[in-house]
DNA sequence: AGAGACAGTCTTTTT
DNA sequence: GACTGTCTCT
C-alpha cells in the first residue's frame, strides 16, 4: 500500500473550536506512527474489507453480515483518514448506537494507531451524546439554556401525567405511559407537534394527542429539560432554522462515519442527511455500516428502509457488501443462514464460512417447564466448564427480561457465577435517584421534577396538600418549583410545621448550590446526602435491602470522583445509564437478545423460543408480518453470537404474568435445516403426571393436568423432522442424562470442599434473599432459612455475616 | 400525614 | 407474582 493520494486533499482546514496544539500534536503523532511502521493496520483485511477502507472518499455503503469483521472496517478506516492525513481527528464524525459500541471504537482505535489519539476525537460517540454537545452550545437558537437537563423515561412519564392531569383529564383512563409512547414515536420520525398528520394526532384522549404533545414541549422549556427524542429532534429543529449553524458543522465534518446503519430512525437520519449535504456537485465522504438482517429496533423506529434508500440520497454511492463469516462453525453459519432465508424484504447476502470446519450442529432441547431448562442448562455450563471452557465465553440470550430471573436463581443456588448484562441498571435504583435528584437540584434548582421527587424523600412532613400548594403557586406566579417553596415558606398561608420544613429545606438547597463553587463535588455530595437525612433514612431503614442500597450510595459518591464536575457527572448519568463494570471475574453472561448484538461468545445457550415468547405476541399482533420478520431477525442475531456451540431451548409450560401456560415451540425451530441441528436427548421429565418431582413447590401437579400429553404438542413438521433426525442418531454418541437430584448434584460439586466460615444457627445477609439464619452446612454450601425468601441452599461466598 | 391493605397493571426489546 | 398507585383507617 502506498499513500500517493494521501496528498491528494489540501492541508486539513483548521478547525476553530480545536486548540491547535492538541490537534497538530496528534497529527504528527499519527504521522510518527506511520513513518515507523506503515500501513501494519492494513494487514490482514480481505479485499473487501480493504476496499472498504481505503475508499474514503464518496459515500459507501458497506453491508456487513455477522462476523464480517465490521467493527474492524470502521476502526481500521478512522485509523487510516487519520494516519494518511486526510483529517484531524476533530473532523471525523463517527455515530454509534449504543455507549458500549463507542466505547469499544475508541478501544480499538486506540490500539490500532497508538494510546491517546482518541482523546482528540470529541465527535465520536452516540447519536444522542453528539446531539447534546451541540445543543450545548448553540441550544440557545431553540430555546435552551446551556445547563439544560436530560430527562430519563420515568422523568419523562411523571411529566406527561401532570400534562394530562392540567389538561382536566383523568390519567387513568389514559395513561402517561400511553402518551409518552405516542409522543416518543412523534419525535422518531422527526414530527413537531404542528406536523404531525391529522389522522394521527387525534388518537389520544379523544382528539387531544397534538394539544397534549404542545402541552409537554412547553413544560419542558419552563424546567430547562429534553427528552432523548429532543436530543435530536431539537438538533435538527437548530439546523433547520440556522442554516448558518449547519453549515459550520457541515465543514467541521470531513469525513462522517455511521455503524448499525439500519437501526437509525428518521430523526436520526434526517439529522445525518443534513450534515452530510454538500453543495451542488460536491460529493459527502459518507460511510454508512450495516446489516438490514439485523435490524431489530423498527419498534423504536428505526427504518431499515434508510438502508435501502441510501443510494437515492448519495447518488454514485458505493456498495461494498463483506460476506465472509469469521465468527463461526460450519453447522452454526449454515442453520442462522437458513433461518434468516425465509424473511421476504432483505437485500440478500449469502455469508459463508471463512473456515471448513463444520463443528458441532445447532442443538435444539427441549423440557417441560422453565425451571428444568434452567437447571439444564446449568448443569451444561458446569460440564462446559469442567472442560476447560472459560465462563466468559459462555452467555444465554433470552427474548425477554423477566426469562433472566429464573437463571440467577438457579445460579446463585449452584454457586456458579454470572453477570446481567443490562439488567436492572444502578442509575435506575431508587435510592441512587434519589440521591441524583438531590444533586439535580443543587446544580439546577429550576429542575422541579427532580424536587418534587425528593420534598418529602425522607418524610418531612411535606404531604401532597403541601405540594399542591406548592404547585399552584409556582404556576400562577410563573417560577420554579424550589423557588416557589421558597416564596411560600416566608408566607402564612401553610402550617407553621410544614413551614419550618420547607424553609429548611429551601435554606439547604441554597447553601448547597453555593457551596458547588468551592467544595469537591465528591465532598459535597456526601455532605448533601448526609445534611438532608437521606443516609439516616435508610441507615434507619431495618428492611433486607437497606444496607445494599447504603452500599449503592457510598459507591455513587466514590464514581463521583471520576468526574470533573457535577454538571459532567449528571450529564453521563443520564445519557450512559449504564455502569462500565470493568469486571474481569470469571462468569457466565446472561442478556437479552437486544443487548447480545454485536458481541460473540464460544456457547451461547437460547431459551424460550416458544410461540407467544419468541415470536413475541405483542410483536405479531402490534406489526403482522414485518413484526414476524423481525423477530427472525431477531432469531438470527442470536444464532450468530455462537463461535462454536448453539443451543436452542423450547419447554411445554412457561409462568406468564403468574400463571402457567402451555406453550408451543417456536416456528422458528421449524425454519432450521435438519442436515444442521440435532435434536438433544431429551431431559427426564419425570414422565406426564411426574410434575411433582420437577414442580418448584407450591403449585402441585394439578397446574399441569390441563396440559396435553407432552409428544401432540410437537407434532409439527420441522418438529418431526428434527426428531426422526435425532432418532437416527447414534444415542451412545451422547451423555444420557438420567434423573438428576438436587443432592446429586452436591455431590458432585462438593470438591470444592473446606469447612465453611459458618455455623449452624448463625445470622447471616445475602444480597438477593435477605437476612436468614443457617440451617446446615454442606462443605461450602448451606442450606438458609431466609425471612422473606424461606429456605434456599446458597454457597457460602455468596452470603455475610451480620 | 402516614401506615397498611387492596387493586390493577405488567413483560418485549433501549438511547 | 411483583410492583405501583390508590384508598382507608388511624
Amino acid at each position: 500500500m502506498t499513500h500517493s493520494n494521501a496528498d491528494r486533499h489540501d492541508d486539513p482546514l483548521f478547525d476553530p473550536q480545536t486548540p491547535a496544539p492538541r490537534a497538530g500534536g496528534i497529527a504528527a503523532r499519527a504521522q510518527a506512527a506511520q513513518v515507523s511502521s506503515p500501513a501494519r493496520y492494513l494487514q490482514g483485511l480481505n479485499p473487501e474489507q480493504r476496499d472498504a477502507v481505503e475508499t474514503t472518499e464518496g459515500p459507501l455503503l458497506v453491508l456487513a453480515g455477522a462476523g464480517t469483521g465490521k467493527t474492524r472496517v470502521l476502526t481500521t478506516r478512522i485509523a487510516h483518514i487519520l494516519a494518511s492525513r486526510r483529517a484531524f481527528p476533530s473532523q471525523i464524525l463517527a455515530v454509534t448506537f449504543t455507549n458500549k459500541a463507542a466505547r469499544e471504537m475508541k478501544v480499538r482505535i486506540g490500539a490500532l494507531i497508538g494510546g491517546e489519539q482518541t482523546e482528540g476525537m470529541p465527535w465520536l460517540g452516540t447519536f444522542h451524546s453528539i446531539g447534546v454537545k451541540i445543543l450545548r452550545r448553540h441550544g440557545e437558537l431553540v430555546g435552551l439554556r446551556s445547563d439544560f437537563t436530560i430527562l430519563d423515561t420515568d422523568d419523562q412519564i411523571r411529566l406527561m401525567k401532570q400534562v394530562i392531569q392540567a389538561a382536566g383529564l383523568d390519567d387513568k383512563r389514559w395513561p402517561a405511559r400511553q402518551l409518552a409512547n405516542l409522543i416518543d414515536g412523534w419525535k422518531n420520525r422527526g414530527l413537531s407537534p404542528d406536523k404531525i398528520p391529522d389522522s394521527e394526532a387525534y388518537a389520544f384522549a379523544n382528539g387531544r394527542g397534538r394539544e397534549l404533545y404542545t402541552a409537554y414541549q412547553e413544560r419542558l422549556k419552563t424546567l430547562n429539560a429534553v427528552d432523548f427524542g429532543d436530543l435530536l429532534t431539537e438538533c435538527v429543529r437548530l439546523f433547520r432554522e440556522h442554516p448558518d449553524v449547519l453549515e459550520s458543522f457541515q465543514q467541521r465534518f470531513r469525513y462522517i462515519l455511521v455503524d448499525e446503519y439500519q437501526d437509525t430512525n428518521v430523526a436520526q437520519y434526517l439529522w445525518l442527511r443534513l450534515l452530510a449535504q454538500r453543495p451542488e456537485g460536491e460529493r459527502a465522504n459518507i460511510c454508512c455500516v450495516g446489516d438490514d438482517d439485523q435490524s431489530i429496533y423498527g419498534w423504536r423506529g428505526a427504518e431499515v428502509a434508510n438502508i435501502l434508500r441510501f443510494d437515492h440520497d448519495f447518488p454514485g454511492a458505493k456498495v461494498i457488501r463483506l460476506e465472509r463469516n469469521y465468527r463461526s462453525t460450519g453447522h452454526i453459519l449454515a442453520a442462522a443462514s437458513c433461518l434468516i432465508a425465509q424473511n421476504e424484504s432483505r437485500l440478500g447476502k449469502t455469508l459463508f464460512p471463512a473456515t471448513d470446519e463444520m463443528g458441532a450442529p445447532v442443538l435444539v432441547a427441549s423440557g417441560w417447564d422453565s425451571s428444568e431448562e434452567a437447571r439444564s442448562i446449568g448443569e451444561d455450563i458446569e460440564r462446559k466448564q469442567r472442560q476447560g471452557i472459560s465462563l466468559n465465553e459462555i452467555a444465554i440470550l433470552v427474548r425477554a427480561s423477566f426469562q433472566m430471573r429464573e437463571f440467577e436463581d438457579r445460579f446463585v443456588t449452584l454457586g456458579l457465577p454470572y453477570r446481567v448484562i443490562g439488567g436492572p441498571r444502578f442509575f435506575e435504583r431508587m435510592e441512587i435517584r434519589d440521591a441524583l435528584a438531590y444533586l439535580r437540584v443543587t446544580q439546577n434548582p429550576a429542575d422541579g421534577l427532580a424536587f418534587e421527587r425528593i420534598v418529602n424523600t425522607p418524610k418531612r412532613g411535606l404531604g401532597a396538600a403541601t405540594i399542591q400548594l406548592i404547585h399552584s403557586h409556582a404556576r400562577s406566579r410563573d417560577i420554579p418549583l424550589l423557588a416557589a417553596a421558597g416564596e411560600l415558606a416566608a408566607t402564612e398561608e401553610i402550617k407553621p410545621r410544614q413551614r419550618q420544613a420547607l424553609g429548611d429545606l429551601v435554606r439547604n438547597f441554597a447553601r448547597w448550590s453555593e457551596m458547588l463553587e468551592h467544595t469537591p463535588h465528591p465532598e459535597l455530595a456526601e455532605i448533601i446526602l448526609e445534611e438532608s437525612g437521606y443516609i439516616e433514612m435508610w441507615q434507619r431503614d431495618r428492611s433486607p435491602e437497606a444496607p445494599g442500597r447504603l452500599e449503592n450510595l457510598k459507591e455513587l459518591v466514590n464514581n463521583l470522583g471520576e468526574y470533573d464536575s457535577l454538571g459532567g457527572f449528571l450529564e453521563h448519568v443520564s445519557l450512559v445509564m449504564d455502569t462500565e463494570g470493568g469486571e474481569t471475574e470469571e462468569a457466565v453472561s446472561i442478556m437479552t437478545l437486544h443487548s447480545a448484538k454485536g458481541l460473540e461468545f464460544d456457547v451461547v445457550y437460547l431459551p424460550g423460543w416458544e410461540e407467544g415468547l419468541f415470536p413475541h405476541q405483542r410483536a405479531l399482533d402490534e406489526s403482522g408480518k414485518a413484526g414476524l420478520e423481525e423477530e427472525r431477525r431477531l432469531a438470527y442475531v442470536g444464532l450468530t453470537r455462537a463461535r462454536r456451540h448453539a443451543t436452542i431451548w423450547f419447554v411445554g409450560n412457561r409462568r406468564v404474568h403468574g400463571l402457567w401456560q402451555s406453550t408451543l415451540p417456536s416456528r422458528f425451530i421449524d425454519d432450521l435445516p435438519e442436515d444442521h441441528v440435532e435434536v438433544a436427548e431429551p431431559a427426564s421429565y419425570g414422565g406426564y403426571g411426574g410434575a411433582g418431582h420437577y414442580g418448584s413447590g407450591g403449585y402441585g401437579g394439578s397446574r399441569f393436568e390441563r396440559m396435553e400429553p407432552f409428544d401432540s404438542a410437537y407434532r409439527t413438521p420441522g418438529w418431526q423432522r428434527a426428531k426422526s433426525n435425532r432418532d437416527r442418531a447414534d444415542p451412545r454418541n451422547r451423555t444420557g442424562r438420567g434423573p438428576t437430584t438436587l443432592e446429586g448434584e452436591l455431590v458432585a460439586k462438593s470438591v470444592i470442599g473446606g469447612t465453611s466460615r459458618y455455623s449452624v444457627g448463625e445470622r447471616v445477609f445475602h444480597q438477593k434473599f435477605g437476612y436468614g439464619t443457617i440451617h446446615t452446612i454442606d462443605g461450602n454450601k448451606l442450606t438458609i432459612d431466609f425471612e422473606k425468601s424461606g429456605r434456599k441452599r446458597v454457597v457460602d461466598s455468596f452470603v455475610e455475616a451480620t
